[in-house]
Formats: structure tokens, C-alpha cells, sequence
DNA sequence: AAGATATTTCTAGAATAATGGAAATATTAT
DNA sequence: ATAATATTTCCATTATTCTAGAAATATCTT
């Protein structure tokens, strides 16, 4: 993929502007290449095992994250690629006029 | 203002994560600093008057968009420094790990 | 002052999202 | 097979957001 669209764009922005979905996004930035279970998650982030693996299936959704078994672990990267497209498509045209 | 915090960062986000704001959004950010009466965005958006004042409202509230009053048209401008900051905020610690 | 224009605020109904306990599933260990 | 662990799915409740008509406000024109 190469390019959001307006739709793809919008859903991502939506899952991330939710401060507990915000931040485990960025703990999982963090965590770089390595990534980082949903038990280590969750106890940086303090919340319900339920609640949190609704935050993380709706960062699945949009393909922010991605989830790798190991054992009955399951492994959560966050995916850089697309949050690259995602600053691409909010600079877009953004020097359309003048300066910047 | 020099960085966001992980609140007003997702408040942001979450503002411009609905299909109706961040076309909004990208249309002020196009028009650039000569800005946009309400009224051409209304006619770009095709939307009822009231539901546009309700989106324009939330870009308003989180600092992204800007109203100046002439006369008695309205002009919104983008508040390219918000998205500047925001964008900032997305990237940091993106590279704590290794390669990005 | 009255009318026209631009835009917002009010209001309410419909839709969507957030939260977390309890039950279910998947995997490993004994 | 049973138990233990990791995580999800189900469910219901509460809260928030979306939408748009109608009324209100602000400004300009005559």
C-alpha cells in the first residue's frame, strides 16, 4: 500500500485519539522491533484484561498493530508502515499554498 | 506551545478521526492562509449547516482550526502548527528502538 | 427599524463506543 | 486427561457522538 485514503485515514486517526489506545500505541513504538505481549501491556497500562484486548483488536482493525502467537502468548507490533502513511496523508498538500 | 501531552494529543486525533472533520480539515489546510468562509466549506461538504457548525466547533476546540469574523461571514483557517506539534508527537521515541 | 444573509446554538432521537465481569478458547505443563 | 496460564469473546450498562431541523444571534444593507 502506498496511499490512505480518506476513509482508511479517518479510522486510524479514530483509534488513536483514544488516550488508552494512544498510549499502547506508543508503549508498542517503544518496544521497537522486539514488540511486547498483552500481559506486559497491560501491566504498564492497568487496566481490565477485557477492556484492554478491545483497545487492541480495534488497533487490528485499522492495521496499526499486529499480533504474533508464541505459546499462549500473543506478541502485539505496532506497524510502523502504517503510521508513516498516516503523517504522509496528513502533510499531503499541506505546501499546496504558501509557506509551510 | 512546544509538545503535546498524551491527552491533547488524542483528543486531537480523535477529532480528526471522522471522515466529515478531516475532509474539512484538508480542505483548510489546501486553501492555506487565505483561509475559508464557512459558507464555501459548506458548499464543498455538502452538508446541513448545522452539522458542519458542529464539526467545525470540535477542530475548533482542540486549537486545529481557527475562526476570524468578517463581517458576517466567518473564515476558518488551519492551524498548521497544531498539526505540526501533533505529527511530532507521533514520531517521538518512534526510533528508540533500531531501524525506523 | 426592517429585511436579508451567515452562522451558531438548541434540542432530541439514533447510532456508536467504552467499560469490565463472566464465560469461552487456546496453549502448555503435569 | 486435568490443571494452569494467557487472552479473547460475550454481554449488558453507561456514556458519548452524530445528525439535522428549528430557533436564535450577529452583521450588513436599505
Amino acid at each position: 500500500m502506498t496511499r490512505l485514503t480518506l476513509e482508511q485515514a479517518s479510522e486510524q486517526l479514530a483509534e488513536l485519539g483514544h488516550p488508552t489506545r494512544l498510549s499502547l500505541y506508543r508503549i508498542l513504538v517503544k518496544a521497537g522491533n522486539r514488540g511486547m505481549p498483552v500481559a506486559d501491556i497491560q501491566q504498564q497500562l492497568d487496566v481490565p484484561g477485557s477492556t484492554l484486548s478491545h483497545h487492541i483488536s480495534r488497533l487490528l482493525k485499522v492495521g496499526l498493530v499486529v499480533q504474533v502467537r508464541e505459546g499462549r502468548v500473543l506478541r502485539c507490533h505496532a506497524q510502523y508502515e502504517r503510521l508513516n502513511l498516516l503523517i504522509q496523508f496528513l502533510m499531503e498538500e499541506c505546501c499546496a499554498d504558501e509557506r509551510c
